[in-house]
DNA sequence: ATGGTGATGGTAAGCGCTTTCCAGCCGCGC
DNA sequence: GCGCGGCTGGAAAGCGCTTACCATCACCAT
């Protein structure tokens, strides 16, 4: 190849077209087009060939965006998140990637730092990249937002996909965790501990995640009867810091608790460090400590964290695949079941007096 | 507004376009490309905000792969890493598509499970996508790949902006974490705490941030001189996993080390829970454990996990910088500090005979 | 022989947007 | 009073690709 017929040498804006392989195998565009990108029209063997090699020698890169203009659909789907670096995140992004991957879709992923407004914006934006779905991973909002069931409603009215991970007040398929069943399973657990004096670590209220373990947890409460006294709820940051300031002002209010439950393990984390640490707590001599969730290291933790397991890895490979099946005639919800994992951090309640 | 004179209504491929927005406001499709989408030129304030009413009565959603076709650029940067819900990518990421959002840029993320090929086929993906730059996150590896040069060379020559995280041996910016000197600091500490008999938890041989901890904490042990006995290499998987399987093998062949490296954090949690669960030996009392990196949790271990400190977020937003200023004459690297810290999981060399 | 039937290749019309020209118009100075 | 430069708006030529639709051609049944 001499270096004045390679049409790489103009390169202006992009490099390589498909016209240039074309010119160079001699066919036209179309037959190019048809062997180099999946088509129903068969092409002869020999042009095939002669085109495959000429792109090849050009190094040609097929155009993305112009492929996506001319079939009104692309290739990549869309992820929002809270924040990247948060553990059940990354957990749910991983199975969602891992299945898009498999059918050949790259991610766009796009996190809100935990901002409802943001969630709105990168949705339109998603849409005008024209993405194929849109997966919200977040937990929904308390009465979602008026703005996001619009923005998502266009998105899907204009033939895009859309599944929800968690509960969200929205009219999408979405992958449900047992967030009011698995908290109602601590609530048993403590009791069955014989814990009467107990404290809450919520994360923000209007969270749809924290409302339904809240409420699961203080309904099995009471139903159990007893005369065990309300739990004192603690709302902070969901997050370990959030864990920690939650746990110091549960504690100085309440000293009497026994046992802390933590809405999710990053607060539980927060709860540990600021019961051993700061505040000189053996736990779960103590204090008992309770999370939710079960991120991947909360078994390394000392004592080891009791928790209610979420296959999140799972959870988000679910949701990337409802959103890549055809659309349903109705939202589509998908259980996903919670199991109570119970390791060091609980024990039986300290007897009074002692 | 008629249902009729909606020109979503004939809602075909795509939705609203510029065209239906340029009609209702009863201007030419320049005019309202000039308002919608930035231009240097200027348009009259009555015409323009007749397309801005226009536009939002029609929900106008712009077509981004048409842009994209039109201007030949997107706004969108690939991120490449190993594992996405690896902490250490995951903040890596975070820090990367915090700047990514700052200048306006959507963020495609793909991650290769570790697999050299994958690297090298998404690099491929994100130049066919147009992506205005890549950032390549993963470790590389020893003699980096022919294949993976010519990906990025490629990519570059069209236009393209490459950076990457940790050496790599490729002519490109890049962000360098002080892993020898880190990885010699760790040395020290161990010789002036009286370690004699070490072991060291190695990732794959293969990954540069491997082979250059490795050969700084080497050279300085051997540099530091005295009568110590050369460190055992156990080589696994650079997870937790792989630490913990290290460490059982390691103190199998080399029961009289009082310390252990962990050439990662993951490896440093495993090797934590080998030595404590499994073999029932104190850290740091009959052995110390240090890690590298330093994760967000490793504060929370019992003890408190002595690591290298790396400013992850730090290291993805400095390379997603360097990725979107113009290129430079010839590769820049900036080089990143690491910081002892050190915490409970260290302690003097237990004393021959006790 | 001859019209019919598939296969295969080419032509050309877009996909939705940006951007270069060009035309019209204003106000200005000489 | 008239030409000229500075502005604003529109027409139209693409950006690189897909995909009807059409033209051939070989081959078969009649």
């Amino acid at each position: 190849m001499q270096p004045g017929d390679d049409p790489r040498a103009r390169r202006g804006p992009g490099g390589v077209t498909l016209r240039d392989v074309a010119e160079r195998a001699g066919v036209s565009l179309a037959t190019a087009s048809r062997v180099l990108n999946g088509s129903s029209r068969v092409v002869g063997p020999d042009l095939a060939a002669r085109v495959g090699r000429a792109a090849a020698e050009l190094r040609y890169a097929a155009n993305g965006p112009a492929q996506a203009l001319a079939r009104a659909t692309t290739n990549v789907a869309g992820l929002v998140v809270h924040e990247v670096d948060d553990p059940y995140f990354a957990s749910i992004a991983a199975g969602a990637m891992r299945v898009a991957t498999e059918h050949g879709l790259l991610t766009m992923m796009a996190s809100t730092s935990r901002d409802a407004g943001r969630e709105v914006e990168y949705v339109h934006r998603f849409q005008a990249q024209r993405v194929r779905a849109v997966l919200l991973a977040g937990s929904g909002r308390v009465g979602d937002g008026e703005e996001l069931g619009r923005a998502l409603a266009d998105f899907a009215d204009g033939g895009g996909r859309v599944a929800l991970v968690s509960e969200h007040d929205l009219p999408f398929d979405t992958v449900l965790p047992a967030n009011r069943r698995g908290a109602a399973a601590v609530a048993r657990l403590l009791r069955d501990l014989g814990h009467r004096e107990v404290g809450v670590l919520a994360g923000p209220g209007e969270l749809r995640t924290v409302a339904d373990r809240l409420a699961g947890f203080l309904d099995a409460w009471e139903q159990l009867g007893g005369d065990r006294s309300e739990p004192v709820v603690v709302e902070a940051d969901f997050s370990r810091a959030g864990g920690h300031a939650a746990t110091l002002s549960l504690l100085a209010r309440a000293p009497q608790v026994t046992a802390v439950f933590a809405l999710n393990d990053l607060m539980a984390v927060g709860a540990l460090s600021a019961l051993q640490a700061d505040l000189g707590r053996r736990v779960p001599d103590d204090v008992s400590v309770v999370g939710f969730d079960d991120l991947w290291f909360t078994g390394d933790l000392q004592p080891a964290l009791t928790t209610v397991r979420l296959p999140l890895e799972e959870m988000g490979a679910r949701a990337m695949e409802l959103v890549l099946s055809p659309a349903p005639a109705d939202p589509r919800r998908v259980p996903v079941p919670a199991e109570l994992l119970v390791r060091g951090s609980t024990g039986p309640a300290r007897r009074p007096g002692t």
